[in-house]
DNA sequence: CTGAAAGCGCTTACAG
DNA sequence: CTGAAAGCGCTTACAG
């Protein structure tokens, strides 16, 4: 017999059970306490497994065992080099702990009404990359009453466990890097929005690096646009020839590629009279030509960390919301 | 019997129903067919619900339903540039269908085993990319016995809808485009994986574009590796000075990076004296200078159409499995 | 070691 | 329109 299989016609544990001549409790515990169950038995009721290709009802378990053993990792969006390495620590940690990760680009706005987010009901926990310091978000984070980990920010006082990113350091070391070989007023951090808690932190850096030098940055020394190439490439553009003998260091890395290619087009060469540093370390700073220098943060670790605190999180609900932090690190190629 | 083992202080619908002063069945009602209850009755239940804070258990409700409004979109991997579109596109397709949409790095291997793979029994269906030719993963999706839409493999054979890409076209205009200046003896195809179905497809594509021309190529003139810029700058390092001249059509636009990375080196010019062709037109493509040209798939149309045929074919186990292709479009832009 | 039975929190015919 | 009740497919104390 051929064509799709009938998913209807679900086998239930109760089948296997009279198949194997045991209790559907035996059959149970066959599957998740094998220790108390006879090697006789045991072997029965995988028999009758597998000649019903009998699979557990995971709604029946988890309304039993509340929990699922799916975690999912809630980013701004899932698209871009940036989190390809922190799914990825994120992704093997999972694995290794018996748990299954997803990945989604939506945060679960309005739980209660729209009929979708409610999937997040099936979730053992969640963690929620936060960008932003909007409130709003965090009044909903609150309202999924779930295990959380927060990437990114400090939300250990909303009472969520939190992975955090010193940004002050790698961009310390870029900006003392940049300020080696330019003057102070020759150097600009160009960031992307103003929102966002890293953006701000990096220019918080830069500015202390100035400083440190005895040089007060001058508004236009410091700004603010997206964390997009096209701004950068905007931004780059209307300094025009006034790029000549600047040191920049970007928001990240795709601002960084966007002055690149624009000083290219006006034809200023790199790093000879226009130095970059950009921010985040994507694989893509080595694949251009001069490779560019950018400050790596350690993202697959950061990926791993967060899982490993949520899962342990989700045996002790009480403890206190604990916080980690990790360094960035300045990665100094041919772009500075 | 003693007292009831506190596990939880989840409130349950038996809660919101007494503090209603009403039954469970029409808590129940008012939440999933309200035009059958009283606008009365509704409001009383709305703010039972929202006193208590009431938010359903998703488990019990799949346990009746049979489905979660869950859907998941399984890559080979979730990083990098090429399925940012795909996934934006299925994303909101999903939610604009009133699904939840996650994604997902992992093959469901051995479903019956792993018991962080038994988080896909959550699911009401899968869309899944297979790249390769492997039959494994055939069998492994069958055992899965749930609605699935294979993207980028003709399955329909398999009881599986398919949506795919025609390479062939976007192939066969670069490989004219390219032979439209440089003689066929130097163009050359430098693919992906040999197994990739889509990097064979085009090295096809690409053979069959040099035979309009009356040309046979040579064995080397058809190369296979891996989809990644070191593939393509270690290719590229091998050829050295006899590049000049030629005129080659990347796998995908990582490879062709890394071969204009190595060409940066060697200090040959492009395009002047090597013409280059990416496929994906990722982002990136027009980030660098000079502008890459590139081959473009239209992913978001293709992610969208996916969760579409997936969600369709949950309302209907038995219809036969449909397939859409999608073309492929030359970009031509300054590497050519 | 094993089975009978209660119960998890919902939905939905079936009566009223 | 509404409620009582059966039942979805599991797990797990409780007895034996």
């Amino acid at each position: 017999m051929r064509g799709r299989p009938e998913r209807n016609k679900q086998v239930s544990i109760e089948q296997v059970a009279r198949r194997a001549g045991v209790s559907t409790a035996t059959v149970s515990r066959v599957l998740n306490s094998p220790s108390k169950v006879t090697a006789n038995t045991a072997e029965r009721v995988h028999e009758a497994i597998s000649e019903l290709r009998y699979r557990p009802n995971m709604f029946a378990k988890g309304l039993m065992t509340r929990q699922s053993k799916v975690i999912a990792l809630v980013l701004p969006d899932i698209h871009g080099e940036f989190y390809s390495e922190l799914l990825r620590g994120a992704d093997e940690a999972a694995d290794e702990l018996g748990y299954h990760l997803l990945a989604s680009s939506r945060m679960p706005f309005d739980v209660s009404d729209r009929p979708a987010a409610a999937g997040f009901g099936l979730l053992d926990g969640l963690i929620v990359m936060v960008p932003t310091t909007s409130q709003d978000q965090l009044v909903l984070l609150g309202d999924l009453n779930m295990p959380i980990v927060a990437i990114d920010r400090d939300l250990t006082d909303h009472g969520f466990d939190s992975v955090l990113i010193d940004n002050s350091v790698g961009a310390g070391q870029a900006a003392d890097h940049l300020l080696a070989a330019t003057p102070p007023e020759r150097c600009v951090y160009v960031g992307g929005d103003q929102e966002n808690v890293d953006s701000m932190e990096r220019s918080e850096a830069f500015r202390a690096a100035l400083r440190r030098r005895g040089a007060e940055p001058a508004p236009d020394q410091i700004v603010f646009g997206r964390y997009t190439a096209s701004y950068g490439e905007r931004w780059a553009k209307e300094q025009g020839e006034s790029l000549r003998g600047r040191a920049v260091l970007a928001g990240n890395d795709e601002i960084a590629l966007g002055i690149i290619a624009a000083a290219g087009e006006l034809g200023i060469m790199i790093p000879e009279e226009l130095r970059v540093i950009g921010f985040d370390n994507i694989r893509l700073a080595t694949l251009i030509r001069p490779k560019l220098s950018s400050v790596g943060i350690p993202l697959k670790t950061i990926g791993d960390q967060a899982v490993r605190m949520l899962i342990e999180r989700l045996d002790d609900t009480e403890a206190a919301p604990r916080r980690v932090e990790f360094p960035t690190d300045l990665i100094a190629r041919e772009t500075s």
